[in-house]
DNA sequence: CGATTTTGACCTGCGC
DNA sequence: GCGCAGGTCAAAATCG
């Protein structure tokens, strides 16, 4: 985990800081309704555009309903339910997206602590959980690579994040033209 | 030496 | 009620 930034260097980036940035949503943490949603899309417009216009559409989404909803998500749950005190038993939104990737972290900006990692039954794949370390922000995000096509990677978040990003966010849509945004599968 | 990863155990929800 | 699958914890190991 600690060159993996090597491949994007070689790749076409240059080493400078391979920082990718999605800050998404805000403390207002006003999940209403929306359960999870899937995150597609489905306009796919041009590659930098197409991911920070997803971006918006995240937000956005925690009002309005996600179109469609495909593949990955399912029955999944089991967020952290009963046991704890009467906490709610409302799922958090999920945004998951998928980037062609050939390495399984991508660097958002945010520090992450890895607190587990667990085989999937129909992925070869392991599929890792991660943390945010910043205190009292709770956001979580697991990342899966699809058996199918290797080089696709599922990165989930969970949750918002309620403090600033401590990387820069400068060749964002560098890393963005790294990636391709499955618009629908 | 502190922060982070690793890895197996443990817990919970769900289907049968 | 049991077993499976997914999610989390925590102690030891490792990295910088």
């Amino acid at each position: 985990m600690e060159n993996y930034q090597t491949f994007f260097s070689s790749a076409a980036t240059p080493p400078a800081s391979s920082s990718l940035s999605l800050n998404m949503g805000n403390p207002q943490g006003a999940y209403s309704t929306t359960d999870h949603l899937q995150f597609q899309n489905n306009k796919s417009p041009p590659a930098a555009n197409g991911f920070l216009g997803l971006m918006s559409d995240m937000e956005v989404s925690n009002n309005i309903n996600s179109s469609q909803s495909k593949s990955f998500g399912g029955p999944e749950g089991a967020v952290r339910l009963g046991t704890k005190k009467g906490e709610k038993k409302i799922r958090k939104p999920r945004y998951a997206f998928q980037t062609r990737s050939q390495v399984d972290i991508l660097d958002d900006g945010y520090r992450w602590r890895k607190y587990g990692q667990k085989a999937v039954k129909n992925n070869k794949f392991p599929r890792s959980y991660y943390r945010c370390t910043h205190q009292g922000c709770n956001v979580k995000k697991q990342v899966q690579r699809l058996t199918k096509d290797e080089g696709i990677v599922v990165t989930t978040y969970e949750g918002m994040h309620s403090h600033p990003i401590e990387k820069s966010t400068d060749n964002f849509e560098h890393i963005l033209s790294q990636m391709q945004i499955y618009t629908s599968i």
